[in-house]
DNA sequence: CTCTGGATTGAC
DNA sequence: TCAATCCAGAGG
């Protein structure tokens, strides 16, 4: 473990409820820089958010547009829950629960830096190079060992939570459309920091790109 | 009840 | 480029 990302050598502070009370692009774009922590037993692994994407009830690329269901039942929670899915009938991919009770919200984190219990992740990852750990929600997931179990999860308890970290420096946010769907294409709800070489996707989706003539 | 396709990944 | 893998959600 990195000393000097380690929580308990170097405490962040935990994100208050009121972090996950604002309009969901904004907690999407503000979780930037933000550590991601997850326990499993006495172990702690978890690293810096580079990259996450804003869904809401309003937008026909979420979960939870066509109202409340099993899977999504959470994300109607009150902020501050993490909602857990699987994708392609085989990864799991987790989402941190966004706005007041009744409104379906979530962020979905897409890509950590690892940085804490790095050595644990790359164990779960068949060892591979630290830049693949968690690169991708599915990935992601994978490095933390984050399952089904963990749906709903409080991110005020013991078992996955959010700090902002005592190094924490805001960082330049880029917004572009989002990865993998086929609804809302154009929505650019999707956020990271520019040129992290910890985030996925294309290049061009990676990159701050000058804008071209209006 | 059956059928379809997905907020992905990794191998070829 | 493409298979893996499976269940939520939609439709009958």
């Amino acid at each position: 473990m990195n000393a000097f990302h380690d929580p308990r050598a170097r405490p962040g502070k935990r994100l208050e409820r009121r972090f996950y009370l604002r309009p969901v692009q904004t907690v999407a774009r503000d979780l930037l820089g933000r550590l991601l922590l997850c326990r499993r037993g006495e172990t702690v692994s978890g690293g810096i958010i580079v990259e996450t994407e804003a869904y809401d009830e309003h937008d026909p690329a979420s979960h939870c547009f066509a109202g409340v269901t099993e899977r999504n039942r959470v994300m109607f929670a009150e902020g501050g829950a993490l909602y857990v899915y699987r994708s392609y009938g085989m990864h799991w991919c987790c989402n941190v629960v966004v706005g007041r009770e009744n409104y379906g919200a979530a962020v979905l984190l897409r890509a950590i830096e690892p940085t804490v219990g790095v050595e644990l992740m790359q164990r779960r990852r068949r060892g591979l190079p630290l830049r693949d750990l968690a690169r991708g929600p599915g990935r992601l997931c994978a490095a933390l060992g984050i399952t089904l179990d963990d749906y709903g999860a409080d991110l005020g308890g013991q078992s996955v939570w959010l700090e902002t970290p005592a190094t924490f420096r805001r960082p330049k946010v880029l917004a572009t459309p989002r990865i993998g769907i086929t609804k809302g294409v154009e929505t650019p709800w999707r956020f990271c920091i520019p040129e992290h070489p910890f985030v996925s996707g294309p290049r061009r989706l990676r990159t701050s790109v000058a804008l071209g003539p209006s």
